[in-house]
DNA sequence: AACGTGTTGAATGTATACAATTCTTTTCTT
DNA sequence: AAGAAAAGAATTGTATACATTCAACACGTT
């Protein structure tokens, strides 16, 4: 499960990803309680490092605390993420403003450029593969995190870093479920579209315009929302993981590096 | 140090708030590494809970990691925490929002109004004592808790406590600076108008004078904020602990309480 | 003298034993 | 039989010993 990482990740952030990606992808169910001696016996790890992942994650807000003691995993409403999905807009759309008032330079906005092309490269195709959809992921999580990162203000990058990891309110964290259906091709190129506008406003300085579509892209999670949700407003799990397993279920995982 | 706390309150809970509580006075000056050795020796815990509370401080901001591993005191400059009080403006302007558009009802309306009460009583005497600085960030800090509880939105409610945590973002986190100079009795009564006004704006349902009345109270931070740093844009620490600790060192620290 | 390398030491990462708390179950009493 | 209390099991909180990694320093070589 956890072997053959890298060196230099310590053994404790190498659980905290690979229980991350269990309660992503569902593996752990909503509500189950986690513990600590049954993370040892599946993942292999002594309790120390068990436990230190247990706390970062319930930081992260994938676990939640019981009153006496020990985690579960958080149950997310679809009122939850949609929260979450407009405090990243709100959030993004600041860093897309204040970017805009910065002027930035021509070689820090080569970055996003870079991105950009590459996901025009990849778009340009007739028909999507599943590794495409890879590629975009990538690329569409270098742009923003572009993005977070030419405001200047770390603070907020570091806002927007937790706020991205929140479930399937990551920039990318619908395109595995776009995917599945017929329209996900036109929905990458119009998310494209705006990544492009984006930059131009900030390019031109029109930090009101950068807010605007900054914002407005992040709507496009929320616009895909509803196609995953059952009729309580709570997640159908299982579906998503049918969705996202198909091609790469690490995608819906955010930033794992925090320490970068 | 941690002897006389709350029996429910956990050991490495302890440790945390006493570290922050050290931070946040300056006691431990910023870029200062956190060695766990020596805060065992300091704190009389052992290193588990000190490695807990170290790695929370992280997630809250506080601290940094270093590449070789351990933490340091994170240092902020003027612009930090600018951009940090403009990010509870604009959280805290989203909940305004959000709550005004929920029409809340007389009964969630009430703790706003009793905390706003007790201000008004603490603000009508003439000339205010130390402890009527206590009292006021008390209810200050009751009424922003209500403002972040009654948007219903458990995840933005978390991002305020976060962002309210960041050193002098707090909604309280100027008072005691205020309480020196020679206009801090009409600077709180401004601010405690704008707190009626946004109770009337949400009881009213007018979401946007809400929003926008929620941004500019944070701003009454910000206005304050050039009064104690220093030309090259570095906070004077220790000028900051000359006008705090004359009543409560402690009213700085923010919810401490994460866990509730 | 400058640079590279090896060694040493300190600090963090990990494992495990022990303590304390909490939940469950069983048993005793009414 | 029902309720309460007590004992026991299970789980988390804490302490400490051990392993590993990183950094500084000294030494030797060029």
């Amino acid at each position: 499960m956890l072997h053959d990482a890298q060196r230099t990740e310590t053994l404790a952030i190498r659980v905290q990803n690979a229980l991350r990606e269990q309660v992503l992808t569902g593996q752990i169910p909503p509500g189950q309680r986690l513990t600590e001696w049954a993370l040892v016996e599946s993942l292999g790890a002594s309790r120390t490092p068990i436990r230190s992942a247990l706390a970062s994650l319930e930081r992260e807000g994938l676990l939640s605390r019981l009153r006496s003691g020990g985690y579960a995993v958080r149950e997310f409403s679809a009122k939850d993420i949609a929260d979450s999905i407009e405090l990243r807009g709100m959030l993004e759309g600041w860093a897309a403003r204040r970017a805009a008032q910065n002027k930035p330079t021509a070689a820090r906005m080569a970055p996003a450029r870079q991105a950009l092309h590459a996901i025009d490269e990849v778009l340009s195709r007739a028909q999507l593969r599943d590794e495409d959809f890879g590629l975009y992921v990538r690329h569409n999580q270098a742009f923003h995190a572009w993005l977070s990162e030419v405001c200047d203000a770390p603070v907020i990058e570091q806002e927007i870093r937790r706020a991205s990891s929140l479930p399937f309110a990551s920039p990318s964290g619908f395109v595995a479920i776009q995917a599945t259906t017929p329209h996900s091709h036109q929905l990458l190129r119009t998310a494209q579209d705006q990544h492009w506008r984006i930059v131009e406003a900030i390019q031109e300085g029109d930090a009101g315009r950068a807010e605007a579509l900054a914002r407005e892209h992040a709507r496009i999670a929320r616009r895909n929302l509803q196609r995953v949700v059952s009729a309580d407003g709570y997640l159908v799990t299982n579906a998503l993981q049918a969705g996202a397993a198909t091609f790469d279920s690490t995608s819906l995982v955010g930033d794992t590096d925090v320490y970068s």
